[in-house]
RNA sequence: GUGGCUUUAGCUCAAUGGCAGAGCGCCUGACUGUGGCUCAGGAGGUUGCGGGUUCGAAACCCGUAAGCCACCCCA
């Protein structure tokens, strides 16, 4: 019989058991977080229909449909489902659905893989982990919702050790009103906000280029919108110069500005540090929904990456659902974009191939009860174990313990046994210690 | 969907058109109550796949698939 290749589908990743933990350890670390923020877990399912999907105007090539392998005679293999690419526009399906069941605001996290009909590549999968919260009003929701998001995202963060990052904010209100104040006509200023979102990548020159040729601004008015958004000076500086300008006479302009420092003090106040956090023109983010404050997130050791944590607010979530006007605001973490490159790039730390803290090894297989009473006793105490149960000297399994890097090895046999003291080795110091069973339990709890 | 580059052992990579190799890893033994270190030995390849040129192809040509990167878009 033909092999079949097990490589794995590219865009699809899959991890070693070491590599798995970790990454097992952060989605602990981001549901521990949102849920000390007070943030509820919900799941959706993986498929929707593809009339919910493609509501907000997704791009449908992205979106993997599911049909079946085979249909039957006068059937089509389609179906109308296909598999979620984001967890917002599920989100938007479930409030509606069960907005008469939900007290608002409305606070949910979702941690789950989503599917994007992409060409993979670095940093970027076909399947991949989001991590979301978004706190969702009916009517109305609180501006500080918005500066609770980027607290949120810095607590997991710095938790989790990535390195150097900076969460930056801005306001998609200040952006269009200072396009508005400068001129730019009302059917221009989304493709203007999109264009200037290049900034960094393309460089300043291209962007220039693109907006008179493409978006067709006067140079001069491109010129002066680059020299307004790369202004890089720290947040109340910005700020304050922000409300000195002439553009304020436009008053979605001041209302922008203004939203900008409330939240920036929020973000402050929940305890992120200066350091953490900017203000930042420049980014506007692609997708149209977004209405006043947007979030980007750079790790600074690998700027490559990209966001690998963005968000914002929108005004109504929930549009194509239901007439009530659900406001909203969030943020999504790409966990497979940062787990994944940092556990290559030696950032995240791989540790023991195993759960397991103590091996119990088996020298003399007549006192297999005695091995099994052992465990048993460390899994009641907390301590995970497991038992040597194939045929191997001790050679073999202290090197079984040594490669899957479990920390304490039990070693009893006939001696031992007749003492009733068990032998403990530390794999990592080599150190042994005799003791009782209990005493020995006990030792594996401590650290070393 | 468009373009560029790449594909040789599990991994990283060599091999001027002339015997397909190294390092690391893996397995066995030295070592039947003690892992890592060392030493000795071993397994592992239709050179992505299909065709062509040639006395001879891993290498050159055509096709195809996959991978990587960029665009697009985005986490």
């Amino acid at each position: 019989m033909a092999i079949i290749t097990p490589k794995p589908m590219s865009g699809f990743p899959e991890l070693l058991p070491e590599q798995q933990r970790v990454f097992n350890r952060c989605i602990d670390i981001i549901r521990r977080n949102f849920e000390l923020s007070g943030f509820t877990p919900i799941e959706t399912p993986s498929v929707e229909r593809k009339e919910v999907l493609t509501s907000k105007g997704a791009d449908e090539k992205e979106i993997y449909a599911l049909a079946r392998l085979f249909a039957g005679e006068g059937e089509s293999p389609d179906t109308e489902f296909a598999l979620h690419f984001d967890l917002t526009v599920p989100l938007a399906r479930y409030v509606a659905l069960h907005k008469e069941k939900l007290v608002f605001p409305f606070r949910r996290y979702q941690i789950q893989k989503v599917w994007r009909g992409e060409r993979p590549q670095k940093g970027r999968y076909r399947e991949l982990y989001q991590c979301d919260i978004d706190a969702i009003g009916r009517g109305s929701l609180g501006l500080l919702n918005d500066a609770e998001m980027p607290a949120v995202i810095h607590r997991i963060f710095t938790e989790m050790g990535i390195g150097d990052f900076v969460i930056r904010i801005n306001n998609r209100r200040l952006l269009q009103g200072f396009y508005h104040w400068l001129g730019v006509s009302a059917d221009h200023i989304a493709d203007t906000l999109r264009t200037v979102d290049k900034l960094e990548k393309i460089g300043r020159d291209k962007v220039v280029a693109e907006l008179v040729a493409r978006v067709q601004l006067d140079e001069a008015i491109a010129g002066q919108i680059l020299d307004f958004v790369a202004d890089d000076r720290p947040v109340d500086a910005l700020l304050t110069h922000l409300a000195s300008l002439p553009a304020m006479s436009d008053a979605l302009f001041a209302q922008g500005v203004d939203e900008l420092r409330t939240v920036a003090a929020g973000v402050r106040s929940l305890g992120v540090p200066d350091s953490d956090f900017t203000i930042d023109l420049r980014i506007a983010r692609g997708l149209g929904y977004y209405t006043g404050t947007v979030y980007e997130t750079k790790l600074l050791a690998h700027p490559e990456l990209g966001s690998i944590c963005s968000g914002g607010r929108y005004d109504d979530l929930a549009s194509y659902f239901t007439n009530e006007k659900l406001p909203g605001v969030g943020i999504s973490i790409g966990l497979s974009r940062i787990a994944i490159a940092l556990i290559e790039a030696g950032v995240l730390k791989t540790d023991a191939q195993t759960p397991s803290r103590v091996l119990v090894t088996v020298l003399d297989p007549s006192h297999m009860s005695d091995y099994l009473r052992i465990a048993s006793s460390l899994r009641t105490a907390g301590v995970a174990c497991e038992v040597y149960f194939e045929k191997g000297r001790v050679g073999d399994q202290l090197k079984y313990a040594d490669r899957k890097r479990i920390h304490f090895a039990i070693i009893a046999g006939e001696d031992e046994f007749a003492a009733g003291r068990l032998k403990l080795k530390n794999m990592r110091t080599g150190e042994e210690s005799t003791g009782s069973l209990d005493e020995i339990v006990n030792l594996t709890t401590s650290d070393r």
